[in-house]
DNA sequence: ATGGATGCAAATGATTTGCATGAAG
DNA sequence: CTTCATGCAAATCATTTGCATCCAT
């Protein structure tokens, strides 16, 4: 997946990612429902792994139950479509794995703030990785540290 | 697995961290005991980190208490003796953390083996995020992928 | 002696499952 | 109209907590 992470300001897809999420449940045999779009809408306008609790607190209306929410990412999560991210407390978080290769995460561990970290320092390991034969290599990297603001206190 | 109960190299402290593990326990007014120095040892004997469950089977006699368990992981955890490692299934798992920096792990998403990452190139963002005014930086790393033996079946 | 540690039983809390109803294709 | 998805209630499972007893210092 190449496609440039640029969303629009109120949550939607765009036509592409829109298309391409259709065709992936459609391939299932799976529906295109109301959860599983607005589940998708909020993956998608944040740019840093949610919790079980904060996805089902941003859905508009509440109507939707938290059963459905835990089914829908586990979903996502064998298509495909989202990523397991641990930070080493009591929640899961989610993220749109196409985000993946671009950045990792900074975790302040005083505050929580989470911010991103740029970096392709890890192609080189991966291909140590491929020597050894290994294959459909992928990893998952966190920071922990305190941040600059919580020093300052 | 191998329980010989006193004298196995395997599972003994060498004197210096025996002395460590004391002064560490001693600083905080924590008691040094059975279950502790049990579970010390098997953490010490085993170079991949280990789930409750694992370790808890490992304890010979078994006369020690999962609750026990749990509260010796969590208690090692806070004194900064294990860090607690995601591989994204169910299961935490532990293991000792002078073994952080020296490598991480690729864990084969089929057969579950673990093997070792030796790498320093993380170094390099930690210098950038010590910049931007982050201390106390650790990082969590790991690899999945379909190792070769799993590819040649 | 005495404060911390353990074991057992029970509680907690996140996540999952069964089933009848409702909506998508 | 057939299949799959949802909501609700209830079950599950890992982890935690309360409390009386036990043990290291």
């Amino acid at each position: 997946m190449n496609k440039p992470a640029v969303k629009n300001n109120n949550g939607n897809f765009d036509p592409v990612d829109a298309a391409e999420f259709r065709s992936i449940l459609n391939s299932h045999s799976l529906k295109i429902t109301k959860p599983r779009i607005e589940i998708m809408k909020i993956l998608r306008s944040n740019h840093k792994p949610l919790t079980i609790s904060e996805i089902s607190g941003r859905l508009k209306g509440k109507k939707t139950d938290l059963v459905t929410v835990y089914r829908t990412l586990n979903l996502f999560e064998e298509l495909g479509i989202v990523s397991q991210i641990d930070f080493k407390d009591e929640f899961k978080r989610y993220e749109l794995i196409y985000d993946r290769h671009h950045h990792h995460h900074v975790v302040c561990r005083k505050c929580k703030k989470v911010e991103n970290v740029e970096t392709c320092l890890l192609d080189g390991i991966e291909k140590i990785l491929i020597k050894t034969g290994y294959t459909e290599i992928t990893h998952s990297l966190e920071f922990f540290g305190i941040c600059s603001s919580c020093n300052n206190k």
